[in-house]
RNA sequence: GCGCCGGUAGCUCAGUUGGAUAGAGUGACUGGCUACGAACCAGUAGGUCAGGGGUUCGAGUCCCUUCCGGCGCGCCA
């Protein structure tokens, strides 16, 4: 949190000690330690800015009734410069204080000192976080639950590092195991039927006009000369060819929805230079695998999961997990960041407490890991669920979706709602109601004003500064609503990656858009007093530098006029 | 069957990690521009926090249980 807050805080613990000591010195209170008490801000602000439960949870301790305690404190309160001009014992032993205006004043001037690094905090000392999102198969375009991953991911990575953390976004590229070799094969299959060859498309083949369009192009430029090759070098030759189309496809797609990873990890990496032979090896040297049936499973069991699991098939090849294993090994050990933060499809919930199993029997932390399930979106257009299957190629791409819908607002709606939580993506509420969208809604408060700015210069009236004493005339209510929301920006950086979770500041942002336009309807900046007129201009270039911060963060645009 | 996640206003969701009278958005209704931007604000209506039990000064929040929904539980990824 902001060093102002911290100081306010601290100053309360501070007093309620001396305050006690005082009360046992006079003989008002028995002899005895306070026991661990909170300070809070109510949420009824007519309890005061700050309470604490100090009197009520000390009641044993004393053997006597929180209310006497609360009373007992109150009256030898010391609240010579603090940021407190109020104490109070409230109905059930609550202890509440009140905010003295030099503290708003001190608020904004922090703001505005710090200016674009206001809401920065030191809190993750700068540990290393790796923060992987989307991965999504190369083996075709993206869909609308990456698009959600993706604006997640993008924005829980620069909450990280507005949080004191060093993090860096990666995107996992599955090139290699099943998946590709059903990508060969309906490129094959796509391939032959170009020229004429009488075969149907399996079932669990990819059916999407995507795979078409590679073999066609294929086709061009190769001729029918791959139609005599042998089928293995056939689908290797097509599977050159298109995967780093598409994995150049992702990119590009991905750049268009802001999105720019500093490292893009090919799963081959790990079977070329021989990680994932290594984990395996490691895993059995320890002695947490066996034989059976021809496969080496892993011990799960324990590790605390409900069942073994194989690592190496009968027929040689290494499962899904295998890989994985040592691409986790590879960040946290190889690599050596402190944490491995995956953003997830709920649907591999399961497979969570194995890859930490086996992380652990490699040695390490397994609470280094930390994964976020994010919830399926469904696409509703026409008051219909859109059925997203990748394999009939029906499904809604990331493309079309930023196509229809802005940027800004897809990348605000995905981080509106907490992971956890299914959602709905409304396509026509989307478009249609753009201009009610909760984005602009925040937007707007940032060009109002700017706008203010505009208006005041024209009259002549160029803010240049504000003094102590100017800052101290903000007293009214919706004043200092507002600048107690600004107060906790750092606060709620902090909260959010404690949380990881982004929709605390969209949140956030929303709060910020509406205390401001309580504020503009209730106090107009272009009044007689010119000492109140600079102090209002101060709130309003303090609030724009605030939520300039918070739409940057999130990489939405903070426009001046819209 | 076992496990994970969820159930809060008509709808979509918050609820500061156990605090005071449960809040927003949206939809419905009413009011506010001769105004620094009405993409805004103010007000009304709307609740057995899925049901039941327990823990304590105090529970939407923690424990147990029942019901409802989503998803997992493969030598698939």
């Amino acid at each position: 949190m902001s060093y102002v807050v911290k100081k306010a805080e601290e100053q309360i613990y501070d007093i309620i000690k001396k305050s006690l000591a005082k009360a046992v010195e006079k003989g008002e209170l028995p002899e005895g330690e306070v026991p661990a008490f909170k300070v809070e801000i109510p949420a009824d602000r007519t309890h005061g800015d700050y309470s604490t439960n100090a009197a009520m949870v000390s009641a044993r301790v004393f053997r006597t009734a929180p209310m006497k305690i609360a009373d007992a404190l109150c009256k030898n309160a010391e609240l010579e410069g603090t940021y407190f001009n109020k104490i109070e014992a409230a109905g059930a032993g609550f202890i509440n204080f009140t905010l003295d205006s030099s503290y708003y004043a001190d608020i904004l001037f922090d703001v505005d000192e710090k200016g674009s690094m206001y809401g920065h905090s030191d809190m993750g000392k700068g540990k290393s976080a790796l923060v992987e999102f989307v991965s999504a198969n190369p083996t075709g375009p993206m869909h609308i639950g990456n698009a959600r991953g993706g604006a997640m991911g993008d924005c829980l990575a620069e909450i990280l590092s507005w949080a004191g953390y060093h993090s860096e976004r990666e995107f996992y590229v599955n090139d290699g195991g099943n998946q590709i070799e059903k990508f060969g094969l309906s490129l094959d299959v796509r391939y032959q039927q170009h020229f004429g060859a009488d075969i149907e498309m399996p079932e669990d083949s990819y059916h999407g006009q995507d795979i078409i369009d590679h073999a066609v192009k294929f086709a061009e430029i190769n001729g029918d000369k791959y139609m005599s090759a042998t089928q293995e070098e056939r689908r290797q030759a097509l599977v050159e060819y298109a995967l780093p189309l598409n994995i150049q496809g992702l990119e590009r797609d991905l750049l268009k929805y802001k999105i720019k990873y500093d490292t893009w990890f090919k799963e081959s990496t790990l079977h070329n230079s021989g990680e994932a032979k290594k984990v395996v090896n490691m895993l059995t040297e320890n002695g947490y695998t066996y034989e059976q049936d021809g496969a080496v499973w892993f011990k799960a069991e324990q590790f605390g999961c409900d069942k073994d699991f194989v690592l190496r098939r009968s027929n040689g090849f290494y499962t899904y997990i295998v890989p994985d294993i040592a691409y986790h090994y590879n960040k946290l050990v190889t690599r050596g960041f402190d944490r491995a933060i995956d953003i997830l499809g709920a649907d591999h919930h399961g497979y969570v407490p194995r890859l930490k199993a086996a992380i652990q029997a490699l040695g390490v932390d397994p609470s280094r890991i930390e994964v976020i399930l994010m919830q399926m979106v469904r696409l509703v257009r026409n008051g219909e669920v859109v059925k997203l299957s990748k394999r009939s190629g029906k499904a809604i791409t990331l493309v079309t979706l930023l196509e229809e819908v802005p940027i800004d607002a897809a990348r605000y709606f995905f981080n509106m709602r907490e992971a956890n939580t299914h959602c709905d993506f409304d396509l026509d509420l989307a478009i249609e109601e753009s201009s009610t969208n909760p984005v602009y809604y925040c937007q707007y408060a940032h060009a109002r004003i700017c706008s203010i700015f505009r208006k005041m210069e024209e009259k002549g009236v160029n803010f240049t500064g504000c003094t102590k004493e100017q800052a101290m005339l903000l007293t009214a209510s919706e004043e200092t609503e507002l600048i107690r929301h600004i107060s906790s920006l750092t606060g709620e950086i902090e909260n959010a990656a404690k949380n990881l979770d982004p929709s605390k500041i969209t949140k956030y942002a929303h709060d910020l858009a509406t205390l401001f336009h309580k504020f503009y309807n209730a106090c107009r900046c272009d009044v007689e007093d010119k000492d109140l007129q600079t102090a209002r201009l101060f709130l309003c270039k303090c609030v724009k530098d605030v939520m300039y911060n918070v739409l940057t963060m999130m990489k939405l645009s903070a426009p001046e006029s819209m």
